[in-house]
DNA sequence: AATTAGCAGTCGAGCAGCGAGAGTGCTAAT
DNA sequence: ATTAGCACTCTCGCTGCTCGACTGCTAATT
């Protein structure tokens, strides 16, 4: 039922009735009886109504409940995987352009806006980080990287701490971390980290903060397909649309999401509300990592409104990733 | 006259009446002296009329004069100096982040859609070119470059030439052509060729096309707000909207306009049905040159509605290429 | 107990009509 | 050559209206 309407919703971008429900797909039950489902389905919070007399549009927990339940196992397209092929196979063996090819190659497949980062190879590795003791509730944050450069942040503790509390804590991070990339370090925090109890949350935030501003630092992305929203009716309105274009033009917001995707070669679907990033809650996220683990991986992904075609954009995200990550270690063995 | 209708309409986008001309700018006629002017301009096609019992609009040739007469010779404000070299000379010595800082720069400056192209090393040389004759009216031009790559066209003369002319031809090209960069070409085109009367027109402008096919080759250029033009009144409905931004997007109209744009330290001012390419008619072009001539050299411009702010446009675009040539001469003494 | 038919009620889209306001073109006077 | 005056034109926003699409509810049916 919730699928249909999601599907029909996804299509027509109208409220879904129960009528054309009835008609449409051959159900052997009436509208009534349609209605009274939909009038459940509308108590739990899945569907809402613009007014009272008019049919159901899904919201985020549908959309939630379509893409884990349907949209997740879909393959794409023959003709999808041809011109992926086709299009990345020909020419050049220069990652960069892969990437710019792939955002092109998706942007047409998902008709909306699509983006791709080229490999970054981890190059900052963290030498030794120290916690230096200000005032009472104050300390400094200093992260010396391995090429010398230095990253520094006051942090305004929850709990006042001693300068051998602080040292302490710092050697226990050191231990962990020291010597890894930016990139292993994310990779190590989400495994192996265990909250000691004399470390302080905030320290840990900060660090954490101070880590992916390091890694963000200089992610080129690539953006294609813009004018695909103002194809779209959710973007009918100039003023809409101009927010949409600015936030996504801007990058910013998308690079922390970016940064945030992990590397369990899965698919990352953030619909509308789930997105920590508020200036992409209107919209939903589709993003796969590809690449080499731990040496050079990079991001395709797509952006579009809530109301997306999750079945093609997580298969199209899926398979480039996959094909991505192919060419690049075929890359790798072949200049050693 | 004119220049204050069109002063208005870039400012207002709304037609100008007469009534508000004499109200506003303290003119010692009244608003029927004005209307009388006004029906002058329209018949001198410089003015059009949405309907019968409306205010003005300036067409093409109203913003070509008010071009020539008034915006070439604004200098840019003093606040946008500063950003500019606060934002060039901070940081990175990486001309690619030049260019890309440079169209975010004056993406802001005129709140429209800004392009630059980092500059390119003219590498290309060519070697020498060969005239081979076919049949009747029909040859083939091929053009060898320093590097040992050929290219190679069919030509359609119009007229039918011998072996021995077309040898003939290609001698008298090779002398004028051979050993220079394509970009040297393309000035030397416009400086020294004289048409020789054996020479074919369509043997000539096959060359010339496929000389700027080979700059064009790999241009990579920046595009900066986009977000402007969904703000401007002629962007409203969607239709013109998307369309707009797919050309800028796509962005080959606008390399061939860039590798048509000239070195002399001049600015580029391409009004609306001006443009030789179609897609980029509704709209204006300010573009200019900037780096070494002849040796590596760039495009920083802006495209927007052909009511565009011209002044500030014209000024800022010319600030940005000269202080974009002064890094970069700078830049070459360095590392010599 | 679930399903269904029927019906009254709600809401939005589209359309015509209307009046106000802005602005022009033309004519006659200066 | 300029200007005042006036009739005419066109747009824009408002109102009221109808029509059609849907729902919610109730009562009947399986």
């Amino acid at each position: 039922m919730l699928e249909i309407i999601v599907a029909d919703y996804i299509e027509t971008a109208a409220p879904v009735a129960s009528q054309q429900i009835a008609r449409k797909h051959e159900l052997s039950v009436s509208s009534a009886t349609i209605r009274n489902d939909m009038a459940e389905l509308e108590e739990m919070g899945y569907i809402t109504r613009p007014h009272t007399s008019a049919g159901g549009i899904p919201g985020d927990l549908a959309y939630r409940f379509f893409v884990e339940r349907h949209a997740r196992t879909a393959r794409p397209s023959r003709q999808f995987e041809i011109l992926v092929r086709g299009s990345l196979l020909a020419d050049s063996g220069d990652p960069d352009e892969w990437a710019r090819r792939a955002a092109s190659l998706l942007s047409n497949s998902v008709r909306n806006v699509a983006i791709a980062t080229p490999p970054q190879i981890a190059t900052a590795k963290l030498k030794q980080l120290q916690l230096v003791h200000l005032q009472e509730t104050q300390a400094l944050l200093v992260m010396v990287l391995q090429d010398a450069t230095v990253r520094q942040r006051m942090v305004n503790m929850e709990v006042a701490l001693s300068q051998e509390e602080l040292t302490d804590a710092a050697v226990r991070l050191n231990k962990l971390l020291s010597g890894k990339t930016t990139d292993q370090i994310k990779t190590a925090w989400d495994a192996d980290y265990q909250p000691h109890p004399a470390d302080d949350i905030v320290v840990v935030e900060v660090l954490k903060a101070l880590v992916e501003e390091e890694q963000a630092h200089d992610v080129r992305q690539y953006t294609q397909g813009l004018h695909h929203i103002l194809n779209q009716p959710e973007f009918e309105s100039t003023h809409s649309a101009r927010e949409a274009v600015e936030v996504l033009e801007d990058g910013v917001a998308l690079k922390r999401v970016i940064i945030n995707t992990g590397k369990e070669s899965g698919i990352d679907v953030i619909i509308g509300e789930e997105n920590p990033q508020e200036n992409l809650r209107p919209y939903s996220v589709v993003l796969a990592r590809y690449g080499i683990p731990g040496e050079a991986t990079g991001v395709v992904g797509t952006v579009g409104p809530t109301r997306m075609d999750y079945t093609t954009a997580i298969s199209s995200v899926r398979y480039l990733a996959n094909f991505l990550s192919e060419l690049l270690t075929a890359l790798g063995e072949e200049r050693p």
